[in-house]
Formats: C-alpha cells, sequence, structure tokens
DNA sequence: CTTATATCAGGGGAACTGAAATCT
DNA sequence: CAGATTTCAGTTACCCTGATATAA
C-alpha cells in the first residue's frame, strides 16, 4: 500500500474537516482520522520494517517468525504454536515456515511426542539472519525514534487499551477477583 | 492476518520481557513492542472494517475510494489524484476503479481536458454504498468507541508525529519561516 | 468415533515492476 | 522530441476457506 509522494498537507486532517463539515460532528471525525492515522502509520513502518528483512533475504513476517522460534526452548516450535502465538491462520504458519525451510533458515522435523506433528527448529543461519535483521531494525528503532521515551510509552498505552476492548487477550489487571 | 484467539496473556508484552531480558535494554524493548502494537491494532481495526464494508459489497479499500468520490467536486476525479490522495500506486488505483466500475459503483469516462485521462465518476449506487458503509462504520464508532474523546486525541497526536517525522507530509507548522 | 494437527488445493484482494499505448 | 497519464501483463506475498490424511 505505501508511497511516498510528498504532499503540502496533512491528508488525514483534511479528510477529518470534510467529515465535520458534512456531519458536524467531532464525535465522528475523532474517531475516524484516529483510525486512519493507525493505518497509516502501521503501512509506514511495514514498509521499512520490510525493506530492512529484505536485507536479509526476510519478510517482516518471516523475520517475526525466527524470532518466536529464536525465543523458544530448543528453538522450535509445533506450527499450531506459530499460528498461535503470531496470531495467524495455522496454514499461513505452514506457508511461512515452508518458505524459511526453502531458504534453510529453519528445518522440518518430525515432532518425537506426536508423529502428526511437525516442529520448525531455528537453523545457525536462520540465527543469524535473525540477528542481522534485528540490529538493523535496532538502529531504526524500529522506525519510533522521534517518539521520546514518555511517548512511545502513552501511545503503547493506548493502544493496550484497544487491544484489550478486542478481547485479544486477557488482561488480568481486568479480573480483581481471581 | 486476523485471528481470534485469547490468550491468557498479552503476547506482545510477553515478547517485550524477553526482549529485555535478552538485551537488557528498555530503549529497544519500548520501541519494538509500539511498533508491534500498531501493527497489531492496524490489523484488528482493518478486520473490522473490511467486515462492515463487505456488508455492503466492498473492502475497506473500495470504500476509501468511494467516500474520495463522494467529497471531490462532481464526484469525480483522475486516476492519478486518486492513487495520490489514497496513497496507494497509480497502478492500484486503476485497479480499484475497476473492480468498482464491475460493481456499477463507479463509472469511468473519458477526461475531456486530457484525453489520455480517465475520470472515475461515482454512481447513485455507490454514493449508496458508500453512505451505508458510513453509517455502519459511525455505528462502530472506527472501533475505537472504547477511547475517551481525550485519549483518542492523544493517540492522534502521537501518530501525526510519527507521520510528520516519516515526511509523510510538510507540516506547516515546522517551517515558521514561511 | 471424535478430536486435533497439519497439509494441500484453490482463490481473493492488494501491491509492485516493467513495458506499452496514448496524449500533451 | 521529452514527459505525463493510464493500462496491461505478470509476479509476489499474504491470508483465507474447504477438503483431506494421519494420528491421538
Amino acid at each position: 500500500m505505501p508511497k511516498d509522494l510528498e504532499l503540502p498537507f496533512d491528508p488525514i486532517a483534511r479528510a477529518g474537516e470534510l467529515w465535520r463539515a458534512r456531519w458536524g460532528d467531532e464525535s465522528q471525525a475523532g474517531p475516524m482520522t484516529t483510525a486512519t492515522s493507525i493505518m497509516r502509520v502501521q503501512q509506514l513502518l511495514i514498509t521499512q520494517f520490510d525493506a530492512i528483512a529484505g536485507r536479509h533475504g526476510l519478510t517482516f513476517a518471516r523475520y517475526e517468525a525466527l524470532v518466536l522460534l529464536a525465543f523458544s526452548r530448543g528453538g522450535q516450535l509445533s506450527m499450531g504454536r506459530i499460528g498461535e502465538r503470531l496470531m495467524v491462520h495455522p496454514t499461513s504458519a505452514t506457508n511461512i515456515v515452508q518458505r524459511l525451510a526453502a531458504q534453510g533458515f529453519v528445518e522440518r522435523v518430525q515432532n518425537p511426542k506426536d508423529r502428526r506433528g511437525a516442529l520448525a527448529v531455528i537453523t545457525d543461519t536462520g540465527r543469524a539472519a535473525m540477528e542481522a535483521t534485528t540490529a538493523d531494525l535496532e538502529a531504526a528503532r524500529f522506525g519510533l525514534g522521534m517518539l521520546g521515551q514518555d511517548d512511545q510509552q502513552a501511545l503503547f498505552s493506548l493502544l493496550r487499551g484497544v487491544r484489550v476492548a478486542a478481547g485479544d487477550f486477557v488482561d488480568s489487571a481486568d479480573r480483581p477477583g481471581s
């Protein structure tokens, strides 16, 4: 979706003004511009991240899978758990792992404890690609270097509220009775 | 990308802890978790928006194009301007308009002022689909109904900072000399 | 038998590149 | 002629659905 063309005005703010003019209702223009901003910033970040990961033969999605494996015990995980933790469909997990395997970044082995199951195991070259990508992403400060630590923290908290409300996970702080 | 599976913990916060444990460096775990949060929230929103637009035969991308046309003089715009304002590649603009035209939501006409150019003109049924989708999105408060007006405004401002830094548009407030 | 795990086949919406046609 | 506008063809990456094989 990306594009970099520099407009002399903020297109999102302008859309908000049109919205306001048409419905004269700040209560709708606000959420609309904020939602649009989230989408635009995501687009800016993913473009940047994919470019960085691409320098090491990865996409950001595949990089995330490598990070997950690298952080797991023995560097291995079943397809099911990968899908779960990456929040993608099981067939997407299979697909991602197949691509990584074709590149030699992971190896597919049979799960000895469940012969239905396959395990993805990160290889040394996979670990190296992951670490090189990580270093570059850190150097780019994950595209958010312009935010001070307070702003970055505030942004995380606000977004966390959205995720909790969407039922993304059970916020244990929401269950005082347990 | 979506999935709705409810985990008993915040997977993003957990990834942040692992990051912190490995590199012992808050300055990296913070931006990383915040960036991941942006991506996840975008995913939650786009899934919801696509579902709503789908009730009216649209995707969110096509809905955005209809909104743009509806707000334009005469309800018409060239492919180039559509791509520019939607921040998508020109070929993507062509593609979106072709799909809308196939549905009868826009009509393609020759630009009388530039015979190279085509114009997309929104039709009455296109306008109706757009307005029905808008009503549903507003009812859903653009997926951000859980945020108070202050929080919503704060979120917009923080994201605006990211957009400005990325050079998405020229912030006139950044040019005191002009 | 039911359930779980993973894969395969197939499709959709979106984005890109490169090349071409058409017009200014 | 050069440059702009749009389209076309082909590719890629991703995510999904539905059906299937295999094992728990």
